[in-house]
DNA sequence: CCAGGTCCGTGACCTACGTCACTAACCTGC
DNA sequence: GCAGGTTAGTGACGTAGGTCACGGACCTGG
């Protein structure tokens, strides 16, 4: 049981009547994890979805050999692990938390009787699942059409959002999975940005000097 | 306007009532396609979704430079082009015609009305959309784990389907914008599947004599 | 029947990137 | 304090795969 409020926010509860949210709010359940605790492996069954209240947890697909290939990072307020709702397969990915954080286990039934009594809802869903795509879709073309050191360049200013000063929420190991290459290499594209001058690092913190070049060399 | 028993049939609009069908056909227009002809590009804005009704129609990210990234093979029977719909933004990849084809456009407007009509209609498309999420989740894991080689083999049985003995459908060109790499490595592979003896050609029917040496290659 | 296109096949390069190997800077918990 | 673990940085080296440059097999349409 969780506080309603705090899945209200939630793009995909925002339309949701007042007694459905509470509905869902009363099946669901708060978890505590630590670094690297795993929520769900890739093809388990999946019987709920979740909700990031605090940290951050890595979306991925895992080799045999343990690499790792992040497809996605969810933020407090930002849910995932809803696909099964709705296609009623499996987990087509891995969650791990990348930092101690907390998350609302919301099983799929209570979410489930809420849309079947009004289907309108499904709208959001739709909408959400549309960007989801877009999102995946632009991953794989970027793969296909832009070198490692482009692609770094794009996660970094992914990474900063509006500000130009950040720090990496993630390691380097962590950010070459979402690159789709190897530490070294992400290690390398960061040091020829700082070499020209573009980013500058201090104390653990990054600053974009020439966001105008990196967007140019991420596309 | 467009016969209503072909729309019937296609995935989406399979439990639409009957009248919603009817509306959806007298909405729609058949349109006659030559090879390499395109039905829209990248950004455009989206008004029409588009059923195959005959012949093949690549979905594709192209690149400044021409080269292109297959997304997916629209077949006979199958529905494209929807996403705009639900987000409301332009095409995310280009749609062009592999051979002469017809394809039936249904603008928006009509859908959207059956929809809002009768939202539970909406469940479909939440499976239709989640689908679309795996695959295209595989494609990047694939595009990560593993090489040309192994891409071009799970391509090939893709392409195969059940049956051995089949004929490529595209260019190999073609195939390699789907494997994600150049034609003359994708070239290479197959070459290499024939050498191996896991695959036979001749006059232009490929036949695969070793599934299950296909199969582990390409994962 | 030839001229010009498109497609397939294959070798000779070159380069981007992965792997390995090592050092240095940390951050813990004894 | 030091021992052991994780992260970051960087060079040396090998290789998968891209690019280029062919030639040959077709299929058109004049």
């Amino acid at each position: 049981m969780v506080r309603s409020d705090v899945l209200a926010e939630v793009q995909l509860f925002a339309d949701f009547p007042a007694e459905g949210v509470a509905e869902v709010a009363a099946a669901a359940v708060e978890r505590q994890l630590e670094r690297n605790d795993v929520l769900f492996n890739e093809q388990d069954e999946a019987h709920e979805l979740f909700v990031v209240l605090d940290g951050r947890i890595a979306i991925a697909n895992v080799a045999l050999d343990g690499r790792e290939s992040v497809v996605a990072l969810m933020e407090p307020g930002d849910l995932f692990g809803e696909m099964g709702l709705f296609d009623g397969n499996g987990r087509s990915a891995a969650a791990r938390a990348l930092e101690p954080s907390s998350v609302v286990a919301v099983p799929y039934g209570a979410v489930r009787a809420v849309f079947e009594r009004n289907p309108a809802l499904l709208w959001p869903v739709v909408a959400l699942l549309a960007s989801r795509i877009r999102v995946t879709d632009e991953a794989l073309a970027d793969a296909m059409f832009l070198d490692v050191t482009g692609r770094t360049a794009k996660r970094l200013l992914d990474l900063a959002g509006e500000s130009d000063e950040f720090e990496l929420p993630v390691t380097q190991e962590e950010l070459a999975g979402m690159v789709g290459a190897s530490r070294e290499r992400v290690n390398k594209a960061i040091s020829s940005f700082l070499r020209l001058g573009w980013l500058e690092q201090e104390d653990g913190r990054y600053r974009i000097t020439n966001r105008q070049q990196m967007e140019i060399r991420a596309s």
